[in-house]
RNA sequence: GCGGGCGUGAUGGAAUGGUAGACAUACCAGACUUAAAAUCUGUUGGGGUGUAGCCCCGUGUGGGUUCGAGUCCCACCGCCCGCACCA
């Protein structure tokens, strides 16, 4: 007896596709095209199972589509610039280009045996000059093109190590090699200029329609619109030259509740007074300190100095505020200033409880409320609220109506003007590291910035480097920098910094269309092409990838290298969840070796009484809910549902998934347990309940076709017509990514099909339809029912099959009575009777009657099809 | 801190505002077997009761809209993700 061995299938299969060429893209005029995208990998070294999920959502988008007759493009590459193949590099003495290039060699061994449809001939990696050297060229044509200037910004400095350090190398405000207080240093950067397209990259969101509505409002809350203010306070005592502060508000309905003036750190004036202060000095050195990201500075404790600086109100000059310096005040957002109203600002109000400064309601929620505030008042700006100090307007008015008479009256009496600014910070892409695109400029000392000719391209990376020391290879690599000036000729330096990795990712989905042009792209296979019809990838991207690549396909047009219509670059974007798995922890006393642990550098000792102790997935047994070590049978604790990490030792290989099961069997348990936008945890029992019923589905194709050719049975036309609805609702179920409800629809059908006793000929049909709607999941299994049912050619190619309405229609449905909304019995009626028919029915159902006691009801809902609600 | 999301049996989850728990796991019971595995069949939200029946409660908590709410609105609690140099 034969049985389902997915190794020998599998294999077969993928030898039959890659034979066939089918899912080789090649333009043509005659098909409608289907481009759809999963986010390219970073080249880790080894797949994991949310590479499997992502890939495997898009295989059955790119296999259904080329079923429903789309002429498919599928493609992959690798994002192969980045931090992890220089750290790399320095823990393992191995050059970043080698250990790169050797993981995708791995990586495509290991995605290979998944079966996915893709196009390997339009393989690309970012890393490698044929697609950097593109990169660079539209490079230059953006700096003509007025899109990149240069600017000062603030990094991450190691003052141990003397590098700039990635924020993901700062752990607790210290370098995480050396140990050392992470500062803040400017340097000259080069940026894109993204905030010019604040706007439009904000109004076009209304037209992604298939786009999920909550990336579109995190983009638009990213881009941050707001309509305030922009004033100058007059100063009073305040060095040469800054006679005013320039502050920015969005509540300039509040300006009566001013208390304070607060100016960020790297204001012009911080920057002066800390010059001949030297507290000052010692007190914007302290702000400086710790990381720069967003989250460290809003959530480190508030500091603020007095400068001793005073401004006049602009109401009221007799009023003087204090001016402090303050920790919180980006100098990138607005003014760099601020005028501080703690009654309405939370963050205020502490800074203000902190400093003694007064608290000043300006509005309150109605007349004879207290304006003794304890925190904060902060209604919703669509609230009406009473102005008992309003200076514009109504007395009661909302917010938004406060705002703008207040900046109409400004504008009148001449203190300042309404401003629309977004929090949107233009793009900075320098980087001081070496395995990335190299920024083509140079440095001329007569000349200054050239961008290099675009005939010298690429400017390609050297490759004899080393990383012993920490900091840019590049800065040290005096051959490598030496270079004629391409506007003189005279001997310069090249730019060292590197690019983004983010810029890589900006425009691939492009390169995509034309792989191995000489030139970016080419216009007719970007026109036919573009744009992505199905984005596929983590919602982790929400924002800056995709806000990039939306800024990037905008540059990529005005520079001539895309359409217009791709401007938008992703016509319907999903975000898929993560793969989760359970960790298994044990605590162990800690016994006296090792009572002092010493994380990197840091001089952090721990005193531990228990330690955990994280075991792999295959040292356990579970017994029940409870897990068990196999080797002395010790209960461990089991923490269900976390991200997997190799520190947790909650890893699960899908190399090893494919040898115990095989590929389609991996395939199938990513999308059946959960929905594709939420996580899904990985358990060994649903993989085992997965391969079980593929073996279900190949030994019913197998008994059916053992089956003698005519033979007859009962309940064809039972099975047809479930056959039809199991057509319907799994080809609704894959258009709108409800996998796992179409996988549960599979499994209820293979189990019609199991008991069915119909005639050879109908489940001869039932069994090659039932594959044909598996076949973008499990496309290994399909073809070989396919086969073993003498289907002609590829499943893979065969038409989608089409559910026929008529023929799933029931005779007669079952309608739920409600009596005031609860369940109370059911009806079985035709599926077309009237509703009236219906209501008679359903009130003389002996529930209802019981109920009614004699009385009438006040009113019957008949919803056809669905339920009678009876309302008494 | 700010922005976004999620919360349903023992577990993962299903449910165009219309019978809550599809489908799967786990557990339990049964068939087959010397036995185990595999395979197949069946039961399983909680409580009450006059137990082939009927009733009450039940989708994080508290309110609201509706003939009808897991679904819509408000507040709260908990968890997860992002925060511009990880990709």
């Amino acid at each position: 007896m034969t049985r389902y061995t997915p190794s020998e299938i599998e294999a077969r299969w993928q030898t039959a596709w890659e034979q066939s060429q089918i899912f080789k893209a090649v333009r043509s005029a005659s098909k409608p095209k289907y481009y759809v995208l999963e986010m390219f990998p970073y080249p880790s070294g080894r797949i994991h199972m949310g590479h499997v999920r992502n890939y495997t959502m898009g295989d059955v988008i790119a296999r259904y589509k080329l079923a429903k007759g789309f002429n498919v493009l599928h493609p992959m590459g690798w994002d192969s610039f980045g931090l992890a193949a220089e750290n790399a590099a320095m823990q393992k003495g191995i050059h970043p280009g080698e250990w790169t290039y050797q993981n995708i060699e791995d990586m495509k061994a290991q995605m290979k045996p998944l079966g996915f449809s893709l196009d390997w001939s339009r393989e690309i990696a970012t890393c490698h000059p044929d697609y950097y050297q593109h990169q660079q060229a539209m490079f230059i044509d953006m700096i003509e093109a007025g899109l990149i200037y240069r600017k000062n910004a603030i990094v991450n400095w190691d003052p141990v190590d003397m590098t700039v350090l990635a924020n993901e190398q700062v752990e607790q405000g210290r370098g995480w090699r050396s140990g050392a207080l992470v500062e803040r240093r400017e340097l000259t950067q080069w940026f894109f200029k993204i905030s010019d397209y604040s706007d439009e990259l904000l109004s076009a969101l209304d037209t992604l329609e298939n786009w999920p509505a909550k990336v579109r409002l995190m983009q638009e809350n990213w881009i941050g619109k707001s309509r305030g203010l922009q004033f100058a306070f007059s100063t009073v005592n305040a060095p040469d030259g800054h006679d005013r502060i320039e502050v920015y508000t969005t509540r300039p309905d509040t300006l009566l509740g001013a208390s304070f003036v607060g100016i960020s750190p790297d204001h012009p004036i911080a920057k002066l007074l800390e010059r001949d202060n030297a507290e000052i000095a010692a007190f914007t050195a302290e702000c400086r300190k710790g990381g720069t990201t967003e989250e460290a500075i809003e959530t480190a404790e508030k500091l603020g100095f007095d400068t001793g600086i005073r401004v006049r109100h602009p109401f009221d000059t007799s009023q003087e505020l204090p001016v402090y310096i303050a920790n919180f005040i980006l100098m990138d957002y607005g003014t760099g200033a601020i005028f501080g109203c703690p009654a309405h600002d939370q963050r205020d109000f502490e800074f203000a409880t902190k400093y003694g400064l007064p608290i000043i309601a300006t509005y309150l929620p109605s007349e004879d409320a207290s304006d003794e505030l304890t925190e904060a008042y902060v209604p919703p700006k669509t609230e009406k609220v009473f102005y008992n100090r309003g200076f514009a307007g109504e007395q009661w008015q909302t917010g938004l109506e406060g705002i703008d008479t207040a900046i109409e009256f400004c504008e009148a009496q001449g203190v300042g003007q309404g401003v629309t600014k977004f929090r949107l910070r233009d793009w900075g892409l320098s980087r001081q590291r070496y395995w990335g695109c190299p920024i083509p400029v140079v440095h001329c000392d007569d000349c200054g910035v050239v961008p290099e000719k675009k005939e010298n391209l690429p400017v390609k990376l050297p490759e004899d480097v080393t990383f012993d020391i920490p900091g840019n290879p590049l800065d040290r690599h005096t051959e490598w920098r030496t270079t004629p000036c391409p506007s003189c000729g005279k001997s310069a330096l090249r730019e060292t910094d590197t690019m983004d990795t983010f810029v890589d990712s900006s425009w691939y989905y492009a390169r995509f269309t034309a792989p191995h042009a000489d030139t970016p792209t080419v216009m007719e296979d970007a026109e036919y092409w573009m744009n992505v019809d199905q984005y596929i990838g983590g919602v982790e991207h929400a924002i800056l990838h995709l806000l990039y690549a939306r800024f990037f396909a905008r540059a990529m047009h005005i520079t001539g290298h895309l359409p217009e219509s791709a401007i938008e670059p992703f016509d319907a974007l999903f975000t898929q969840g993560m793969v989760t798995h359970a960790i298994y922890k044990s605590t162990k006393p800690v016994t006296m070796g090792d009572t002092e642990l010493t994380f990197g550098n840091t001089d952090v000792t721990f005193e531990m009484t228990n330690r955990p102790i994280f075991h792999y997935p295959e040292e356990v047994i579970l017994k029940g809910d409870k897990a068990f070590l196999k080797e002395g049978g010790e209960e461990v604790e089991i923490i269900p549902s976390a991200k997997m990490s190799k520190s947790k030792n909650n890893v699960v290989d899908p190399l090893n998934i494919i040898s115990d099961f095989g590929a389609d069997t991996a395939r199938w348990f990513v999308l059946s347990d959960s929905p594709p936008e939420r996580d899904v945890e990985w358990t060994a029992s649903g993989a085992e309940a997965g391969y079980k019923h593929l073996g279900r589905v190949w030994n019913i194709s197998d008994r059916i076709a053992a089956m003698d050719e005519n033979a007859a049975g009962t309940g064809d036309d039972d099975l047809l017509r479930q056959m039809h609805k199991a057509i319907h609702d799994v080809t609704m179920a894959i258009e709108s990514f409800g996998f796992n409800a179409a996988i549960a629809k599979l499994y209820a059908f293979t189990a019609i099909l199991q008991k069915s006793k119909a005639s050879k000929a109908a489940q001869r049909k039932a069994v090659m339809t039932l594959a044909q709607l598996m076949s973008p999941m499990t496309p290994h299994l399909a073809e070989d029912i396919w086969a073993m049912q003498g289907g002609e050619g590829l499943i893979a190619t065969a038409p989608w099959p089409v559910a026929d309405e008529a023929m799933m229609k029931d005779d007669t449905v079952t309608l739920p009575i409600q009596v005031n909304g609860k369940r109370r019995g059911e009806i079985d009626v035709p599926a077309d009777m009237p509703k009236d028919e219906v209501e008679k029915l359903a009130l003389a159902h002996e529930a209802v009657i019981r109920i009614l006691d004699g009385g009438t009801p006040k009113k019957v809902i008949v919803v056809p099809g669905r339920i009678v609600n009876v309302v008494v």
